[in-house]
DNA sequence: CGCGTGTTTGATAGCAATCAAGTTCTGTGG
DNA sequence: CCACAGAACTTGATTGCTATCAAACACGCG
């Protein structure tokens, strides 16, 4: 498969931001899981300890209401960890957006490997990260419009990509579910960036930015 | 100062839930640092390596948008601990609801007192908790109703305080940069659901819940 | 007691949700 | 390779919630 070994290569671009020795370790000790389109990969009350890590496809962290209202709040793509949030009780899953392969690993075993200190920096690290990109999550949904949502949306799927023409791995339901918005509010904000000529969907799952200036100004 | 010595009763109760070591060092290790209202505490590009504790007062934690728009992420009361958020590149800050006194420590110190796995396992306990609390505000942020949102708020409010008359330590502005809401959508929820008898306003900063099944069904 | 800030209340406007068709894509079988 | 059915997406009309603008009120501090 050709696609998969492009992915890998992605993994290994990725890897030089992360202690080098521990995503080492986690390909090394990790067990190789793979998961169909909407397959659950944890929900409630499983074991905390484990740690993941995208080797391709992708993966979303979602939130339900009782009435079906749904909040997204992230998707991992290939090379990104993930799993820090499980804690004792937390009441939401990881699922796959399309058919996915993980690395899962014991973060025990990690800290016995590695030394607890190296993984308490590569933890701190991940979660800082994680965190961070949480806050901007905060004020995208708190205080952004609609057209900035999605603008910004798109520009975070852009940064993430390696070529200029990026594949999106989820459909509109899951950017309106991740933005807060409806399906028909995001294709209409797609729709009118396109008009703008600010960006160019030869596809439904694939864009290209041909105003990169004009989306950071619309992404506030 | 007789509510100070209230406040710190309160850090002891809440300090069973930490592992006991820890907490405790962060009280050995840790120095006490004040804080005036509005007072900065950490902005961007500061050392990462310091953890905080509240000892007495309140703390938000902001983002904030070029014309002014603001996103606040959480509130930190006497007792929580807050930075595991502080990489290398945040662009938010932390900041003193009301005049508050801090413990400060440096990981590192602590790391080496308590053992770096003690520390990675309160850390890790910590982050989980966050992070679970920054799914569930996504959730508001992205999905619920104005009175939703609010119901919800006063809930977390009345669910983290001991005493039957909740003090909040923040305006009515503060409440909104929570809540992604308008100064006047909250003030009109609250008047709402004064109206319908599920809380009661003694005064603007001080709240009862009186029927607290209803303000669940509420809060969805 | 009075001023200023913070909060509530009221009237109106606007953005995004909802309801409702259409249209395009995708995958499957002839 | 094409035809078809179902799903996904787009587009349109309308509603409704929340923001905005504006003014009155109340609380807290000097």
């Amino acid at each position: 498969m050709t696609n998969a070994e492009i992915r890998i290569s992605q993994d290994q671009v990725r890897a030089l931001r992360e202690p080098v020795e521990l995503t080492g370790l986690l390909s090394q000790f990790g067990v190789k899981m793979a998961f169909a389109r909407d397959e659950e990969i944890y929900a409630q009350e499983e074991e905390a300890d484990l740690i993941y890590q995208v080797v391709s496809g992708a993966v979303r962290t979602t939130r339900l209401m009782s009435d079906g209202r749904r909040q997204i709040g992230a998707f991992y793509r290939a090379g990104d960890v993930f799993g820090m949030e499980k804690g004792e009780e937390h009441r939401f899953s990881a699922e796959a957006l399309c058919d996915t392969v993980l690395l899962v690993a014991k973060k025990k075993a990690l800290g016995l490997a590695a030394g607890q200190d190296a993984l308490e920096r590569f933890m701190a690290q991940a979660t800082a990260r994680e965190l961070d990109r949480m806050q901007d999550h905060l004020l995208l949904l708190g205080r952004k419009t609609a057209c900035e949502k999605v603008a910004s949306f798109l520009l975070e799927m852009a940064d993430r990509a390696t070529k200029q023409k990026v594949d999106l791995p989820m459909g509109r339901q899951d950017m309106a579910d991740y933005l807060g918005l409806t399906i028909e509010t995001v294709s209409r904000m797609v729709t009118q960036l396109q008009t703008a000529s600010i960006v160019e969907f030869p596809a439904n799952r694939q864009f290209v930015v041909t105003n990169r200036a004009a989306l950071e100004r619309l992404s506030e």
